[in-house]
DNA sequence: TGTACATCAGTGAACGCGCGTTCACTGATGTAC
DNA sequence: TGTACATCAGTGAACGCGCGTTCACTGATGTAC
């Protein structure tokens, strides 16, 4: 994909020291990402890596950014293909829920990346997780919209998101690393369906609404 | 507090060795925990720890289940002094919360030790945190007590178990390692709140009982 | 159009580090007679 | 009660490993005149 012969003057080294890392964090999470592998990988020399990234952390930090879109774009997709029925009540709570069902599944389909978007360094106070096109922006939406279309009282949004974020995110974290990595697939996907339902039980206390 | 003069049978190395790893642990988390810094804080050779372990992992191992005990402890001795009130749905109610809160706690305040708990290898088929006495067997008696007070309907039994422990899981996550990290201490208490009622939201929907 | 030169992005050798693990060993302990 | 000896729990030196990072360097690129 990089134009082998060339070796000075690369031209993406920047770019395929990431992905070469990133291939790394896929298989072998965060602490598989390592300066001289990727250097190594791009058959380039471990001090080339120094032109490009301070040290090993933002290296790590470049490739948990992108993890973290990758968990996005993965929920972003979900939600594209969800089904959209007649009832703007309902078809917002299903959105929700694909949202949910799409962070874990993604955390058990790829759990390399899944530790490496959370389990980066990442000093800013504005982590990647919750800025702009973030998953965690997208569930403000998603939650938004259940507002918007009256399904959530609005007096119980406050705080919405972080119940929703903790079910599937604790729930992921159980599953892909946690004691509960052991559970077979088909007891996954009761414990995860389990889990959605009652944080919109929660968010809907009151109405009677959902319950499927 | 181990006998120093005794440099040949040393009579409770192995003690010695995991109380070692478990204050580095408690410092710096479960990479921090390494054999040869354990040997050398007890002023031992390198290869005297393979009298009592077979590799890194074994030490690893042992100390992660005393930071899960600890955990499991903080939690008992924190339901140990929850108010017992004369009505035995809302104190069932009031213990759940309890536990919820104690498990985000000591994550806050023992992070190293929680991140060890969860993020040992642990290979066997029951770890640790699901062993009688642990934190998640709490939780399930809890869960038992709500029913057998007539606080949960039996048919809402199934699963929750999954529910609470993910929710306070989640938020402990990303409070004390995630995105969430940065938040302030107060913001912090109104999200746990927040993630709790939910939670209980969720079990007790249909039955307007509890809401505090 | 051709040449001098600054800049840029690499090289490659070296540094110090600490790790897990192995090995042949030896000093202390306790048991059998 | 005293001695021989097996066992047990340590020692200490060595192994190979791979890491992050620094340093003086050099080849390629592109710009100014």
């Amino acid at each position: 994909v990089y134009d082998v012969n060339m070796p000075y003057h690369h031209g993406h080294l920047r770019e395929a020291l990431v992905d070469a890392a990133l291939a790394t964090a896929r298989r072998d999470g965060p602490d598989a990402v390592v300066l001289r592998a990727a250097t190594r990988a791009v058959a380039v020399s471990p001090s080339a890596a120094y032109r490009h990234f301070a040290d090993r952390d933002e290296l790590l930090s470049a490739v948990a950014q992108r993890c973290m879109s990758h968990l996005a774009d993965v929920i972003e997709s979900r939600l594209a293909e969800a089904p959209g029925g007649s009832d703007p009540v309902a078809t917002a709570w299903g959105r929700l829920r694909a949202a949910g069902r799409a962070y874990v599944e993604f955390a058990l389909s790829e759990p390399g990346w899944f530790g490496t978007a959370f389990g980066a360094p990442a000093g800013p106070p504005v982590p990647s997780a919750v800025a702009p096109g973030s998953p965690f922006q997208l569930l403000n939406e998603l939650l938004d919209d259940l507002v918007a279309t009256g399904a959530l009282p609005p007096e119980k949004r406050p705080g919405a998101e972080y119940a929703a974020w903790a079910a599937v995110h604790g729930i992921a974290t159980l599953l892909v690393d946690g004691p509960l990595r052991h559970v077979p697939p088909a007891g996954r996907d009761q414990i995860v369906t389990g889990v959605i339902d009652n944080v919109v039980a929660g968010l809907s206390k009151g109405l009677g609404v959902p319950d499927g």
